[in-house]
DNA sequence: ACGACCTTAACGGTGCGTTAAAGTTT
DNA sequence: CAAACTTTAACGCACCGTTAAGGTCG
């Protein structure tokens, strides 16, 4: 003579529907009171409306299935603490990102508005590096190139990875430029006089690309201090200009805040 | 002689995973610029680094691959502009939905600090349903009973619906008691002078599970009632009250504000 | 007998991470 | 020859929504 309900009402009744009682079935969550063992029919009874809302209460909180199905088979007090303690962290982390989020996507809408081509900056993390380098004060930053030159022909050929480029110790903010050609090494090498030979520290780097000309340079420089600005990084040392045919990777080395 | 790298330097050039640039090339988001055709090894050139780094920007700022595919597929100014004015409606969204979830959250930790037996309160939505009803004014709650069983009594069994309850027009908040017991009737009836027949309105109602005493059912009155404050709802009609064999369904009629 | 219900099974969506088995390059 | 790379294929994750094909109830 007890009351019960068959799938549909009770979905109905809980505000939930029948495919999620199913699923939550499966999942071992919440078990149906009963199960017809010829049709298979689930049967539930009215206490389980107070089990199914627990459930949604804390679903609309942001808790995973998993966690309620764990605090439920527990039912500690503890549990139930951290559980709550934890959603409140990622609620704080979920609005700390969307701010973040937010703000950057307005910079960028305005930069649009002001029409300026959108020059996409990522951030990438790198390795410490062995090279050998060649630290030089020039007057334009097309007379690089010679140390850059003298650089190539100093290092043994065979001993010259891939990777290419300048450090930039100041440039056109301050009063002087000072550039440092460097390639990096694959393996010992006896230092010459000819160059430094030294680590490239690892970093965490705001990067862009450009042509190699010195207007399209200037506009990644540009959008790169923008992002910084917009995202509150401060410069952590010399620029690295990095050579990839034809085209130049720009990177700043951030530290936070 | 063009320089060109295998999916793994490019990857950690890119700043994401092989798998990632693979996934990628699946969708249709970044081909590579070639594949051998004996080996199937991917080829990737350094002006697909400017491409990568335009898909991870966007993908920081939340956009989906398939927006950012189809954004990369026009390439139009005003496509862009669209996605971020979304993106940008997504990011509030976000924030508020968080902010609320933390308000939440809040509260019930504090409710558990005050040692108080958690009791799970639901949204619910209601359809219009036709009642047979018989409103009174009472002294106690038992007294209702009574005009309970008068309406039962009045109204033919054969047209009882599965829904029962009271509705109270005034609670314990006010100066007396008035409830109205009603049955849920299948189908068209004559309306004898003993009840009245009209139709329950549709609603969004705040529901909790009490069990049949006093007490339980005004810890859940209360459940509701803070329920509510915290998320800035007012009452919008009568309380109902659903009996569900040897349970209490309480429901608050909600308007928002 | 018909419609409204129920059952299980399987795919889809989002964005990859993670084995696994097998071929390629150095 | 071995290490380090590459390939495709397939499953996993979170939470159900959505067919589809076939029994059950009133």
């Amino acid at each position: 003579m007890a009351a019960h309900y068959r799938i549909g009402e009770f979905a109905d009744l809980g505000g939930v529907s029948p495919k999620t009682l199913r699923f939550y079935d499966e999942i071992g969550l919440l078990r149906p009171a009963g199960v017809n063992s010829r049709t298979h029919y689930r049967r539930y009874v009215p206490q389980q409306l107070e089990d199914l809302a627990a459930i949604r209460a804390l679903r609309e909180m942001g808790a995973s299935l998993a966690e309620i199905r764990d605090l439920r088979k527990s039912g500690s007090t503890a549990q139930r603490r951290k559980i709550l303690s934890t959603l409140k962290d990622s609620a704080q982390q979920s609005i700390e990102a969307a701010s973040k989020v937010l703000d950057w996507v307005t910079a960028e809408i305005e930069d649009m508005d002001r029409s300026e081509r959108p020059i996409p900056v990522v951030v990438k993390r790198r390795p410490p590096v062995w090279i050998a380098s060649n630290r030089a004060r020039v007057n334009t930053y097309a007379e690089i190139e010679r140390f850059e030159r003298e650089l190539l022909s100093a290092v043994p050929s065979d001993a010259i990875g891939a990777l290419r480029g300048t450090l930039w110790h100041s440039c056109s903010d301050a009063d002087f430029l000072e550039g440092e050609p460097f390639v990096a090494v694959k393996h010992a090498l006896p230092a010459k006089g000819a160059f430094d030979l030294r680590q490239l520290p690892a970093a965490t780097l705001a990067c862009a690309y450009s042509k190699t000309d010195d207007r399209s340079a200037e506009l990644a420089y540009l959008a790169i201090r923008k992002w910084m600005q917009v995202r509150g990084y401060k410069l952590a040392g010399p620029k690295r200009e990095i050579y990839l045919d034809q085209l130049l990777e720009i990177q700043f080395p951030l530290k936070s805040a």
